[in-house]
DNA sequence: TTGTATGCGTTATCAC
DNA sequence: GTGATAACGCATACAA
């Protein structure tokens, strides 16, 4: 591939006319641009980003972690952040992490190695003091879906207590008073908070949240599927289900309707993300909508910022909050 | 960050010798070699992948350029080539192009840019001239979806014409002769040719696919229910109905149902892709399988190949065929 | 077994 | 306006 040399020799002018010429430097005659522009088409010249970065300290790009490219929600944050680097002129760096400490470490260390000045990374298996010292490192380290109060000016991310407050509550004002909670069972922050949050809600209204009324599977539709067997399996009285995710509660409203329980006239159903599934699975299920999209854009456009030195103001934070989408799984009783 | 000579000014060695226990290079006494390894760890010190690049003229990285990742079947596609990428520890630059040739030729030209080895290329919006030319630039280039006779053995793609027919014939044989298709408004090859061979399996039942049988609208859920919306406007009886993909097949039945109208009692579908979305939508839908993540892997491992010199042997050819997956949205009538 | 020197393709700092 | 030339961080052929 032709460098920057080559065309200097054959434009007969030195490397340096060539370099300012590419990056619309100040003090080149007319002509002799002209020439040398010709000759970079002509010979299909393409810079050299590694050799660039090298010598700017600086990568033009952006890294990303997340867990799993195939569910929807990954996939959804993925264009969260693709519109912006688009924007910005700026690669997209991408590793999966798997929720696996060892899998999570090494995406990002190759990223490090890659010398990427920003970075949006999705991590759950990995503790706190790991991530607080990346942040530290890299200037442009940015976590989505997580927060770490030390480092809380880098996290973007979603009050997951007042999800699960939010979700029992309208079930309980439905009607509802045999609720069953299907959950993911990784442990991770998620599933622990919303299911925080739905016991506050359930305490408030003077009722009880059984551990037998909570099954915890892979938080996908094959693992709403299990989870609901394994609670009619246990014979556990229920009208309202509240699931870990969209993904579950499709597993779920499939399941039930198998074994012709029909959603919502014997059982109400709420999901959360509120992912596209939500909308066209029948019925309509009734979610939580949680802002992804808008949340990975504002996580990139954050590490960007980071990364080029000019940091929001202090004190600022980035929580968002989920709100409810009402649609067709809850009858009201 | 600690570079390759801070290591060797702190360990009282040559810069050689620290490259060499990086590499696992072979003449290194065994305790500089631990005495320099304990250092490295000490100081953090990170391989530059840009000036290793640089001076290997080898990335280890792969581009891959898709059309959208908010499509669950480009997010099936980008984990098919995940899987494989992470065996070979090759890291994944990411670029969306849109399906407009513009945004396209720039996706390619970024990663090339940053000199990638590998390239697996979704491209509809390009000419085939253009590919044809980047083929025969780039060793690693692969194209996934689309077959251009010149460079055939750089193409994994899908019989679309045999995928067209297929779903044409079951719904055919199961006694239906008013048949509607609902496509893509985007005029690129795949929805052509599926039409086409749509077409072959009418004529040869002594059926015809009037234009006004077929409804062209965006692929995905929303175009699906404009498509049906269209159709029921016309007044077009239907009993049949084959979509470009499960996306707009959901839209379709969605809008079908919000009209009172029975899948499969009063109106058969069938849909094409097989994505996680057929198997959970009510009733399941019968569809073509398109086994997108086995011919990621394939493409991902091919282009690997041809960047490491490897080709495989002439004449191979990498043409998937899909098959029906019968569910319970088609009614034998 | 270890060290020295050179170059990979650029940008940037000087001179001219 | 233009041209040498020194970095950037690393791998490697060649010396020692």
């Amino acid at each position: 591939m032709a460098t920057i040399k080559d065309i200097a020799n054959a434009a007969g002018v030195s490397l340096a006319t060539v370099s300012r010429v590419i990056n619309n430097g100040p003090k080149v005659g007319d002509k002799t641009r002209e020439r040398v522009k010709k000759i970079m088409v002509e010979m299909g010249y393409r810079p050299n980003a590694n050799a660039r970065a090298l010598v700017t300290q600086k990568s033009a790009s952006l890294g990303v972690v997340l867990a799993e490219l195939l569910d929807p929600f990954f996939a959804t944050l993925a264009h969260g952040i693709e519109t912006v680097t688009r924007r910005h002129n700026v690669q997209i760096l991408m590793s999966a992490g798997s929720i696996e400490k060892k899998t999570e470490l090494k995406a990002i260390e190759t990223l490090l190695e890659h010398r990427v000045e920003a970075m949006v990374v999705h991590s759950k298996a990995l503790d706190d003091d790991t991530l607080i010292e990346f942040a530290r490192q890299v200037p442009g380290f940015v976590l989505i879906n997580r927060y770490i109060p030390e480092i809380s000016n880098r996290c973007v991310w979603l009050d997951n207590v007042a999800g699960g407050r939010l979700m029992a509550e309208h079930m309980i004002r439905s009607g509802h008073k045999n609720i069953a909670v299907i959950s993911s069972r990784y442990q991770i922050v998620d599933p622990i908070q919303r299911i925080d949050g739905i016991r506050q809600a359930f305490e408030e209204a003077g009722l009880s949240l059984p551990e037998s009324s909570i099954e915890y599977a892979t938080p996908d539709q094959e693992g709403g599927e299990k989870a609901i067997q394994n609670l009619l399996a246990k014979s556990i009285p229920f009208t309202g289900v509240l699931a870990y995710n969209d993904a579950m509660a499709s597993g779920a409203m499939s399941m039930l309707q198998d074994h012709h329980i029909d959603i919502p006239g014997k059982v109400s159903i709420i999901g959360y993300d509120d992912v596209l599934l939500a909308k066209y699975c029948r019925p309509k299920l009734t979610t939580l909508r949680y802002p992804v999209e808008m949340m990975a854009a504002k996580a990139a456009e954050l590490a960007l910022q980071y990364a080029s030195g000019q940091p929001p103001e202090d004190g600022v934070t980035f929580k968002y909050t989920p709100t409810i989408v009402k649609r067709e799984s809850v009858l009201t009783i």
